[in-house]
DNA sequence: CACCAGGCAAGTA
DNA sequence: TACTTGCATGGT
């Protein structure tokens, strides 16, 4: 399996080339960004970002003094507005109350322990939390979306029923523990999925890893 | 028109 | 434990 997961990776890299994520210029905006991409279209997430930026609030200082009603207005077009900035705010008062406001201490923190005070927030998952670890504070985790799922589902990798623990355990037990390997691999499995992979409208015939 | 997107939490039985 | 539902915009 290990060596099935490292050629489907250099195949998908042959096919697509390295993606170049996480596409935001500093760790608090990959942050903020991970949030707002819950379950919602890029192209809405990166008009909040822009929102965001036009209006200087890309700061946690700017951040948490922003009321909470104000923010869901600027991040409007990514969907969910309202949870989404909630979320947001408790994730700023949560570095504030515990790390001094410090974003790079909070990222100090060991990759376990960083793991688990992101999950120990409301609004922040599984999936949000590794993507914060990996794409924001540059440690590795393999990260698991619905892309990652369905793609070795439909491929017979895994089965359909497994759970994130053991889909993540398989690419980390699989893989050297490379933040880069990791970075490039979910993009490229996320490239792959909206290309290829979609719920409704599978190009299988075409899939760069029909063979595998 | 219906369906989907780089999820998550809360409610029900 | 195992489903189900609400959250919401913008693209296809």
């Amino acid at each position: 399996m290990s060596d099935r997961l490292l050629d489907i990776y250099h195949t998908l890299l042959a096919a697509f080339g390295p993606q170049h994520w996480w596409p935001g210029d500093t760790p608090l905006e990959v942050l903020v960004g991970a949030v707002l991409a819950q379950n919602t279209a890029w192209s809405n997430v990166s008009r909040a970002i822009a929102n965001l930026k036009e209006a200087n609030l890309l700061s946690l200082e700017a951040l948490a003094a922003l009321p909470v009603e104000e923010l869901a207005g600027h991040i409007r077009p990514s969907g969910y507005f309202n949870q989404k900035a909630l979320r947001l705010k408790n994730l700023v008062h949560h570095i504030d109350s515990l790390h001094q406001g410090d974003l790079e201490q909070f990222f100090d923190l060991k990759t376990g322990a960083l793991r688990e005070e992101l999950l120990s927030l409301k609004g922040i998952g599984p999936e949000t939390a590794d993507s914060i670890v990996l794409y924001a504070a540059g440690k590795p985790l393999f990260v698991v979306d619905t892309y990652t799922h369905r793609i070795l589902s439909r491929h017979n990798l895994i089965g359909e029923e497994a759970y994130y623990h053991e889909i993540q355990e398989l690419f980390m037990h699989s893989l050297p523990e490379e933040v880069e390997l990791y970075n490039e691999y979910h993009a490229l499995l996320v490239r792959l999925g909206k290309e290829y992979c979609k719920k409704s409208k599978p190009r299988c015939d075409d899939c760069p890893i029909r063979d595998f």
